[in-house]
DNA sequence: ATTAAAATAGTAATCATTCCTGTTTTTAAG
DNA sequence: CTTAAAAACAGGAATGATTACTATTTTAAT
């Protein structure tokens, strides 16, 4: 199954390079649809899917319910407001030894880690 | 809305306090339902997230897209195996410092983290 | 230009979860 | 021990995100 081109892969992957807001699959159908109106929902599905398997973009897992995606492929972690709900890239030191930490008293393999932080985000913070 | 007893809800935090292996909801109701035939998929629904509402037990995201439930309630972390997919409770020192340092150059704040780890578990290992 | 593979649009199906409704249980008060 | 209001229930319908299906269109290699 080789891949090949489409015009509606290519706008989804420009959408979501050119925001920071990670966004669900809905979000971004509302979105491409301003510039390419007949593109339907399974086709963003299935290339945000498909770009994800690829490893060009990452899925995130926000504790909504809802998956969420990023384009930013390089490791880094993320920030949830519990008031306005938006998920904020935190530019902080690795913490992978929180890996070795889990390892002590365990017999499995550990491969990696999901770490995500909660709180109330700047701007929720000062409208109060 | 005062609680008031209920059969099936203590039939349901027995049967989550007495097995460690993280049920979803479906597991929970398969298992009561051999005692209680006629208990509903709702209700456990109900009173899974009710108890979760007062603090009896808690509800885990291990990134499978099914809520689990976990009936203990002592701060803990989980690891999650991607060969058998189960959820097994890790014996690990604490691990809060990563929240000072996500913190550094963030403007809001920061309440909590979730965090799992992944990989192949000691059975897994064993069996290849 | 031909053609097979891949992708699409549109729609139906799936699956976890929640909501709704009429009935049953619980429990506090008489 | 009744009574009655609040809470919970069973069963089924509804919801919402996601995936699957199918006939048609697009891509790209020959």
């Amino acid at each position: 199954m080789a891949l090949k081109y489409s015009r509606q892969r290519e706008l989804i992957k420009e959408n979501l390079m050119g925001r920071k807001d990670h966004p669900t699959a809905d979000m971004v159908y509302m979105d491409v649809r301003e510039t390419f109106p007949n593109i339907s929902l399974g086709t963003v599905y299935r290339n945000l899917q498909l770009l994800t398997d690829i490893g060009e973009i990452r899925k995130l897992n926000v504790g909504d319910g809802v998956d969420h995606f990023d384009a930013t492929i390089a490791p880094h972690y993320h920030f949830i407001c519990k008031e306005c709900g938006s998920v904020i890239d935190l530019q902080m030191d690795n913490i992978d030894t929180i890996r070795d930490i889990a390892g002590v008293n365990f017999d499995g393999q550990i491969a990696g880690h999901i770490t995500y932080f909660y709180g109330i985000c700047g701007n929720c913070c000062k409208s109060k």
